[in-house]
DNA sequence: GATCTATATTCCTTAAGAAGAATGTAGTAA
DNA sequence: TTACTACATTCTTCTTAAGGAATATAGATC
């Protein structure tokens, strides 16, 4: 069963941070990195097990991957009514709140991959 | 963090047919049987997996164990949520609306031992 | 006390998952 | 070509989990 597949993924706080963000909008891995302040393997193995699973997408840019939450339109219904429910449960959380402060400081210095590129900046963002 | 410990009980099927069942009331073991057809063995222990996580309540009726969801006023907001979005994504299952069929054909023939038990129905009714 | 019933626990096997270290790879830059 | 950057994969170790067979236990019945 599909929804049995979105529970496996949400059943580990990495990967519940992970997808947190990805509510916000796409980020590559060093976003993440950054956010998370987590080893790279880690992030990487992780994001792979929610790509494996069809909750997000990869797409290379340059050498950055970018990752994002399927288009609403391709989301299912259990993988909508979950992400939801899981950003109400987690509004109050201290770790997920931090998680967003920093998406936001990391906004201002550079943009997702896609973003930075349209806009010119640095190329060096990560 | 409690809510991981939630995704764990959600992510095997078996545990979301049990949670499913007990939305609409106290069972017991051999109810679960009857309706999951599956051995003894794995409602057992998947009952007990919930237990432990806090998920479900057990209280024993003479040979019987009574199994139940915690209280409304005792439920966590993330666990009450949850529970609600699992009642909208397996709503137009098969499995779990069998489930359920199953469910009320039982409780015709034989109440949830409290209930039968109150109402002085037959022993065996397992 | 002996037996039966409903359920739990233990033991075993197998598989899946998590984490880190080391290494591989695709694309970029010089 | 060489070197660098961002990321993925492989290998190993450890833990958790699932399922079944066999056995144990608590309470009811005789």
């Amino acid at each position: 069963m599909k929804l049995i597949q979105i529970y496996q993924c949400l059943c580990d706080e990495t990967r519940l941070r992970l997808l947190h963000l990805l509510m916000q909008g796409p980020l590559c891995v060093c976003h993440f990195q950054g956010i998370l302040n987590e080893p790279q393997v880690k992030i990487s193995k992780h994001l792979g097990y929610l790509k494996t699973r069809g909750l997000v997408t990869a797409s290379r840019s340059g050498n950055w991957m970018i990752y994002a939450l399927p288009p609403q339109q391709k989301r299912s219904v259990e993988l909508r009514v979950n992400l939801a429910c899981l950003q109400d449960c987690v509004a109050d959380n201290a770790v997920f709140k931090r998680d967003l402060a920093r998406l936001k400081k990391l906004d201002l210095a550079c943009a997702p991959a896609q973003i930075a590129k349209a806009r010119g900046a640095v190329r060096k963002c990560c």
